[in-house]
DNA sequence: ACCTGAACACCGTTCAAGT
DNA sequence: ACCTGAACACCGTTCAAGT
């Protein structure tokens, strides 16, 4: 029974081969031999590679306005936009190179978006105009997107167990940039921090 | 005379070949027929196609290294992050898909590093704690890689001429997100207020 | 309506062999 | 030291044919 694959269980399946291969191991014949056909099979639900690519990102960008929508209700402009900011980074590292997969992806589906809305209510609320509201929004997403690229890139070269750039040669000529480098943590405390910077030049705008 | 390909030549070659295929044009066969060798001449130079990618991505953030040098002198943190934005993002959109391809890179070579010292250097005389100035640095970077690769995405699927996704729908349930997307400008003016707004937050973490 | 087998034009990479 | 020819194990995609 139920016979026949879904463009749902195709999309289910992509995200658990890019969490078990990445990015280069996720092929449309990895993903046929997951869901139990053949390549071709695939080519009947969906135009080509970049479309899957697109639902997928899609499908995570749609997980992002659901817990958006269940933990910034109620509050103000700061905290829908930090609870923007903690899903999507959090969606994001929940796959291997989500960043650069879903953020490269565009969205098939425009209800995705509607999770905004409560977001831009709150900040033009607050006495943001239209545009600024967008600017605030725009920018929160860049600084993660940015960010979670550059937070899963070192996590896997680190998991590679790659050679770390070595800085001895930067001691004497550029302390700083080695003290930068030794001063940095990695992960939540560190986003927190950066985020919180950004909300604080968000909210110089209001009164500016 | 001058026989053997050199790898700066093969970077310089692979940089003009992204810019006219795109990244998924970026073959290993294309380069070597652009350099007018076979495709395995160049495993001479080179361990594997990451390593390409990798030394593109030095000599890009080389340049942003030597652009940030040559504007930023004299002046304070604000002019240098300002100048280092700017010249990331400048390198960046000057090649097609540059900020995904860019980004995604490993640098291979620390001195690129040493262009970051002057920023420091402004960011610590003005009160900043090496903590503090790391952060400071590390935003700014994550925001223009999470800008510049959205810019890049709408900038070529608008030079595809691929339909944008319908806002039809959200209109009367969403009339901010419409609102959002119909006051959204592209290009340097949104760079440049958004850029303002972060170092705003920077600046509040001096007296804070 | 949904899937397969076979095929096409590619990939990145290796390696013996050439100069 | 530097490059080629040939080959290997793959890719994404098409399409006639099957059920």
């Amino acid at each position: 029974m139920a016979k026949g694959i879904t463009k749902d269980q195709i999309v289910a399946a992509a995200l658990d081969v890019l969490d078990e291969q990445g990015i280069g191991g996720l092929t449309v014949r990895a993903l046929a031999a997951r869901l139990d056909v053949r390549a071709p099979a695939l080519y009947w639900h969906m135009r080509d590679k970049q479309e899957m690519l697109d639902e997928m990102g899609t499908v995570v960008h749609r997980r992002v306005a659901q817990a958006l929508s269940e933990s910034s209700l109620g509050t103000g402009w700061r905290d829908g936009l930090s609870a923007l900011a903690h899903a999507l980074r959090s969606e994001y590292l929940l796959h291997r190179d989500g960043a650069r997969t879903f953020s490269a992806a565009r969205l098939t589906d425009a209800e995705v978006l509607r999770a905004q809305e409560p977001v831009l209510a709150q900040l033009t609320a607050a006495g943001f105009d239209i545009a600024g509201a967008a600017d605030a929004l725009d920018l929160v997403t860049a600084f993660v997107v940015g960010f979670v690229v550059e937070e899963q890139k070192h996590r896997q070269s680190a998991e590679a167990g790659e050679a770390r750039l070595s800085l001895d040669g930067l001691g004497e000529t550029a302390p700083l940039v080695k003290a930068a480098e030794e001063a940095r943590d990695r992960g939540d405390k560190r986003f927190e921090r950066q985020l919180r910077i950004l909300l604080e030049g968000i909210a110089a705008g209001l009164d500016g």
